[in-house]
DNA sequence: ATATACATTAACCAATTAGTTAGTTAATGC
DNA sequence: GCATTAACTAACTAATTGGTTAATGTATAT
């Protein structure tokens, strides 16, 4: 009957176009990212995305149903991949080192996100709130107890550890969330503005440990 | 022909009566400071005012022109307050410290300032510009001498003034600008947030000067 | 009082927008 | 073959938006 077994390997099921979804939200993050959620039009997420603008619809209900998924991805990757650099196996100087040059690092390559997740955010607070829910567990828990670790066995001065976090954090994102302002203050072209951040992987860290370590 | 040159000297000094113009400013800069430039709404701004859709038009042309009176005030107060408070005449430890605790009271009086700025400016960069242009100097040339000497003169130790500048400010101003961001990440409810931020006005600057500070 | 210039309003308009619909095409299953 | 479903499109709609207009009020100076 069936020894001849249809290997008919649907391995790929392969359908025609499957990356409109993706397509769209590719798109949609480009819009979004800049223009931001009242800024940015379907119809140009469409354009961006090489569609036809009832696609938009068709895959995700509606604007706002299709900014979220945008913003929720944003912001999760954003924080998880905070934890992710402050969740590695090292004493707390070095962790450190290793946090401001890998995020200045990803924050570079991703330029638009802090400003993105600022502006939204900002004009709707409610929203971070689901990033949060899901990623469960409390942020930084572990790397606060690093903090007080190192107080206590003398490597570094007492610092509330919250006001260290936000510290670390701030010198990091300040400098792109800022970009454009940063750059026409200090008369900064693209060229020297790169170079600025590139200097802060080492500057910063330096900054930070010359504030709290005990010498 | 032209003997007669009419000299009708449009001193117009002000609008004599009712603050209208005013009230729509002061309106137009609530709701645009939340809701953005493409957020807000022409009619809500009219109703938070009290008045007629048509004195919007009447008194500013048009939605961009409005919007942009507003910015350029509010960027132009951020902006020159950065530099009157570089600017008092103190030893350069002192004067970080008297930014500090000053910057951070101000922006506690003006929380949605940053955020607002960072927004608008990422979305249209070229806003900027114009702010600069006008407040006329390169900001901090004043502030920078103060770092080249204060490092010749074994003050502190050798820093990029650039950079420092930025730290300073960035210190300040993201835990504002992050408002909602850091609520929810920190667990903070109101109250326990602007204690949070009370405590940068003495925090910040400890932080500062011993990350320089030759001991 | 009356002319004049400014101030204000209600009603309207043209353009734009997110979202819908009804129908087409193409692949899959029987 | 034929039916069913998913993927897709062009054209449309209902509502909203920034902006205009024409008429009216109001104060001031002559």
């Amino acid at each position: 009957m069936d020894e001849i077994i249809e290997i008919k390997e649907e391995i790929q099921p392969e359908h025609k176009h499957h990356s409109t979804e993706k397509d769209i939200l590719e798109a949609a993050k480009r819009v979004f990212q800049i223009k931001g959620m009242y800024g940015a039009r379907m119809q140009e997420i469409a354009d961006e995305a090489g569609i036809n603008k009832a696609m938009l619809h068709y895959y995700f209900r509606s604007k706002d149903k299709l900014f979220d998924a945008v913003f929720q991805d944003a912001a999760k990757n954003f924080f998880s991949k905070i934890r992710e650099l402050l969740n590695v196996d090292k004493p707390l100087l070095e962790k450190i080192e290793y946090f401001v040059e890998n995020y200045v690092e990803l924050l570079m390559k991703n330029s638009f996100i802090p400003a993105f997740i600022i502006t939204e955010v900002h004009q709707n607070p409610d929203r971070i709130k689901n990033v949060f829910l899901e990623s469960g567990v409390n942020i930084e828990m572990q790397f606060i107890s690093d903090i007080k670790t190192a107080i206590s066995l003398g490597i570094i001065h007492p610092v509330d550890p919250k006001q260290l976090i936000i510290n670390i954090i701030g010198l990091c994102v300040f400098p792109v969330a800022a970009k454009p302002i940063i750059k026409t203050m200090l008369s900064f072209g693209d060229e020297e503005y790169l170079k600025f951040l590139e200097s802060r992987k080492k500057e910063v860290s330096k900054f930070i440990i010359n504030a709290i370590k005990v010498h």
